[in-house]
DNA sequence: TCTGGGGTCCTAGGACCC
DNA sequence: TCTGGGGTCCTAGGACCC
């Protein structure tokens, strides 16, 4: 058996730990340049406030209601999530960290400790209660397919108080058969209206489709996903995250921009943020791509996309190599004239950073170059990040995103700490 | 005035190979 | 009258997740 558990209106409840005035109050988290609503307290769903909805669009209803409105601030968040996680693994040895606020237990093999599943669960839920101060809901199932489902019952009825079991055949079938196709993993606002159209309600149906009509309109993910509401196949917990395929920085500017020198700054900027990430796991890429966007909700400006990618002559890890590379990209797409909002850099192609591919002329990345990086890396866990920074970062405030909102950052830094009076 | 950021996987189609 | 067969790799685009 499986147990997944997640935390209610995860960004909510964090602020809630060192707010604990938000308490049964409306509350909304904000995305970065304060633009969306990624996060809505219960009291805030009621109001109909709708996640990812822009923020300009609330209007009255804060007022009305007294909505209080916060900015994201990741940093502690992912504090609050790695206690969580360190929790739930003194209680299971195998999870896995599915985001920054779900994770799945594989009890296989705790039979014998916890013979009641149910009890378990509650006995988890009090424990992250009170320990870090979150409130979760615990879906326990078979396959992890199903466990959105039992989580989904979890919040829905509150007589079960957080945890919901789903084990014997009957239940579950009787589960699928009252559970929308749009709340399944896996099954988005697209292939929900497909399925709509061919009067495909409720998961309970979904799974007396037939494969090959699936498989078409689904692809083989969607055929795998059916499978396993099914009953046939199980996903195995992963408990050691596979290496990222890819590493991307591209936040919005908190001001658009349209002039080369500043562009360059903002991407040198990204550049070294995707170099820390990309030797935090130890790979090395071989492919920089660059792009470039103005807003596409203002229909009233004039447009511009554009991305081009360019192969590194040998793998590279470097910050001072990727820059150089990245930098000529920008050039290459750059059209003066425009307002642009976002220049994103994404590196991908990856291999060991120590892999050496032979070549023609032997050309690999000069080992100092990494070194310097790595140098710089360790330096700014130590002091802060960009202590040591690029010149060619500059100093412009354009890429710095709007949060009007912030709280602080109680658990991360020592100036922001929490004051007991 | 104003609409997030960072990922995943799959498929179709084109280029290219012998 | 009439233009091979079989394979790989890459890219763009579309779907999904939190």
């Amino acid at each position: 058996m499986i147990i997944l558990v997640d935390v209610d209106s995860f960004y909510v409840s964090a602020e809630r730990i060192f707010r604990p005035d938000l308490e049964g109050k409306p509350v909304v988290v904000l995305s970065a340049n304060d633009g969306n609503i990624i996060a809505r307290s219960k009291e805030a769903k009621k109001l109909k406030i709708r996640m990812g909805q822009p923020t300009f669009e609330l209007g009255g209803v804060v007022k009305q209601h007294k909505v209080e409105i916060i900015s994201t601030n990741f940093t502690p968040y992912g504090d609050v999530s790695g206690r969580l996680m360190r929790i739930l693994n003194q209680f299971i040895e195998k999870i896995e960290i599915y985001s920054i606020d779900e994770a799945f237990l594989d009890v296989t093999g705790y039979e014998r400790i916890y013979t009641d599943l149910v009890a378990f669960g509650h006995q988890i839920r009090k424990t992250i209660k009170q320990w870090v101060g979150l409130p979760v809901s615990i879906g326990i199932v078979p396959k992890e397919t199903l466990a959105k489902v039992a989580s989904w019952y979890a919040k829905k009825q509150p007589n079960y108080n957080g945890v919901f079991e789903l084990r014997e055949a009957d239940r579950i079938q009787q589960a699928l058969a009252d559970f929308p196709c749009l709340e399944v993993w896996d099954i988005g606002h697209q292939y929900n209206q497909l399925l709509k159209k061919n009067g495909i309600e409720t998961a309970y149906a979904l799974t007396q489709c037939h494969d090959v009509w699936i498989q078409k309109h689904m692809t083989i993910e969607g055929l795998r996903l059916v499978d396993e509401l099914r009953g046939n196949t199980r996903r195995p917990v992963q408990q050691y995250p596979a290496p990222k395929k890819s590493i991307l920085t591209s936040p919005c500017f908190g001001t658009p921009v349209d002039d080369l020198k500043t562009l360059q700054e903002g991407l040198n900027t990204h550049v070294v943020r995707c170099g820390e990430k990309l030797r935090r796991q130890q790979s090395a890429a071989c492919l920089v791509t660059v792009y470039l966007q103005t807003n596409p909700f203002r229909a009233d400006q004039p447009q511009y996309f554009n991305s081009q990618a360019t192969a590194l002559p040998h793998p590279s890890s470097a910050t001072p190599e990727l820059l150089q590379y990245a930098i000529g990209v920008l050039n290459a797409i750059y059209k003066p004239g425009y307002k642009l909002k976002r220049v994103g850099v994404m590196l991908s192609g990856f291999v060991p950073h120590d892999y050496q591919k032979p070549t023609l002329f032997n050309d690999v990345s000069d080992p100092r170059l990494r070194a310097v990086s790595q140098t710089a890396d360790k330096l700014n866990a130590k002091y802060g990040r960009d202590k040591i920074r690029f010149a060619s970062q500059g100093y412009s405030v354009h890429w710095k995103p709007r949060s009007k909102f912030l709280s602080r950052r109680y658990t991360t830094r020592w100036s922001e700490i929490l004051r007991a009076q």
